[in-house]
DNA sequence: ATATTTGTTTGGAACGTTCCAATAGCTATC
DNA sequence: GATAGCTATTGGAACGTTCCAAACAAATAT
């Protein structure tokens, strides 16, 4: 039975006594200092595991007045691309040695500033965020100016004076457009996405500079805006297919308005990628796997992680960072879009 | 331009000079005491506003001895229930003033083990746990003796001396067997899940158990072991038709099971809600909005965000909670078992 | 008028760590 | 053998808050 009482913490000054050593010794090691002699450090390892010592980060941060925590402001945790690109972006900070406070805005911007204006009194190293929409270049820029430095991701804020990471989204439509057009198909529409989110204007761009430069006919009503989750692919399919009876091929907004779209399709009596070729975008690891498996434009997570974590590098080392990352992306071409 | 400077911190001595009254009085307002008067208190606030004054919970946390932090340790981000769990949880938690610390263990008893060292260096107020495969009733004893509550959920530890809040798994899966065989379905398989999480044992036992007492033949053959994610559902369904090609009907471990299921079904031509009957567990968002609609066993993530704050509260209280809440479950009867 | 109660406000100490400047213990140099 | 130049170690102060016991102010009772 062990003890429950929290009346007297285990600190450094019971280590140092234990360890025969002063207490500025042991914080030496605790913060692996290199002038420290390897006996001392052992000794005071030693003492730690004997006694039990739990360091306190709380003490630490507030003598130091620097904390090891990051937080990482999602936008969406049960969309499945947004958790992908978390447990991304942990693994990169974890290994600068950081720790990652994740909190989810759940696409509400109050909400996101209030979890903000919270995340400030832990006096945390960096802001990463995927702005959820209505987000204000102001309010990035602010917070900036506070002595938080933060990053965007996935997302662009115009007039933003902040860091931002981006995958290539442009390209990645564009690349999909053209591999469709290239498999021979004309009547190709873009699923999904809406104008609140600036990805939508990038992927749209992509898929419109494609078609144009194939010199194929994309009319406006093959622009069919949804919600971004399965649901709404659901839904801009059958718009699609009520508009255009005949199309031949779908790049979608993503993956998961794309898992929507395809059962739409079966449940219409389509076959998708036989009778309807499906482009998705984020590769989600579902993809691979289902059938016919879903072409699509990969964004690697760890890669965004590990470009994030670059400009976090800069940042701590009081460089000036590169303004934008564009991640490269990747197609995949599957089943979908033979 | 704002200042960038992090030389000299904004403090309560700061906010106590301008709005002309004591430090003291300046915390008693942070800590939202009764004892101070209404007009200290706006003059107080007014001052912060005034200053730009940030609170700093690491002096606060250190000097009080509790954090307000809650560590929520979950086992896999990237499955979509979990996911939905985590922001039911965190609803609860902050309306209990509390903020939420999420980690993801990614089912790795390791970095569980890490994570929750890391972890007890913020003091937090307390763990709830997802534990992943492996984690042994000692090591969330020991946990707790060292002062820390732990609370677990959605995961049973035999051995385990802290409190668990589950969903009613048994009776989940009796019910939708139930609800398959007063359809008049007979021969039914049990799909997905595997030996080392409790709620496998439970979930199997519901359906084991209704079939028996349905008086309906269901050999070990019938319970088909898989990954939990899509690709297992799918693997899953394929084994079993190779076992029983005249399969009418699958209770799946998971929603997320039953969606490869379903796939692969129609992948062989089988259509699912008509030639078999499917019912799921965990009632995704996705499953109501599905073709064929998914029936499924629903898990109000909410109610198991509400009863681990129950839990929580007891404990903050010094009162000792109910050692196991099993909340219930409901069965939602859709298009895919009719 | 004085004593008592009630309710607010207050300065000093404390939480457990890191920072800093000073010291001790060396070795190498002259 | 004295001095300089390292390197490893050290005690005291500081970080910004809350706790505590004491002081004060206002209201009520005697």
């Amino acid at each position: 039975m062990g003890s429950h009482s929290k009346n007297k913490n285990v600190t450094v000054l019971d280590v140092a006594k234990v360890a025969g050593v002063s207490k500025s010794t042991v914080s030496l090691v605790l913060t692996q200092s290199e002038k420290v002699s390897e006996k001392s450090k052992l000794k005071v390892q030693k003492a730690m595991d004997e006694i039990g010592y739990v360091y306190n980060r709380d003490a630490a941060s507030l003598r130091s007045r620097r904390s090891n925590l990051v937080a990482i402001v999602i936008n969406d945790l049960t969309n499945p691309y947004a958790a992908q690109l978390v447990v991304g972006l942990e693994k990169h900070i974890s290994e600068m040695g950081l720790f990652s406070m994740i909190v989810n805005s759940g696409e509400d911007v109050e909400r996101q500033q209030r979890l903000v204006r919270n995340l400030k009194e832990y006096n945390v190293v960096a802001f990463i965020i995927c702005p959820a929409p209505g987000t204000t270049a102001k309010w990035t820029n602010d917070l900036n100016n506070q002595g938080f430095p933060v990053i965007n991701i996935m997302r662009e804020i115009s007039g933003s004076k902040v860091p931002t990471v981006l995958p290539d989204n442009v390209n990645g439509t564009s690349l999909a457009t053209q591999h469709l057009l290239s498999k021979g198909f004309r009547r190709i529409a873009f699923l999904g996405g809406n104008e609140a989110i600036s990805d939508y204007h990038e992927r749209l761009e992509g898929y419109v500079s494609a078609m144009k430069k194939g010199k194929v006919r994309s009319p406006k009503k093959y622009q069919i805006q949804s919600e971004t989750n399965r649901h709404g692919g659901r839904q801009a399919l059958e718009k699609a297919l009520k508009i255009e009876p005949d199309l031949e091929a779908i790049v979608c907004f993503s993956d998961v308005v794309a898992y929507g779209a395809i059962e739409k399709m079966r449940e219409l009596g389509k076959k998708p990628g036989k009778e309807i070729a499906v482009v998705g975008f984020d590769d989600l690891k579902d993809s691979r796997l289902m059938s016919p498996s879903l072409s699509s434009v990969k964004i690697d997570a760890d890669k965004i992680g590990a470009a994030t974590c670059q400009i976090l590098k800069k940042i701590r080392e009081q460089k000036k960072p590169r303004s934008k990352i564009l991640v490269d992306i990747e197609l995949i071409e599957r089943d979908s879009s033979q």
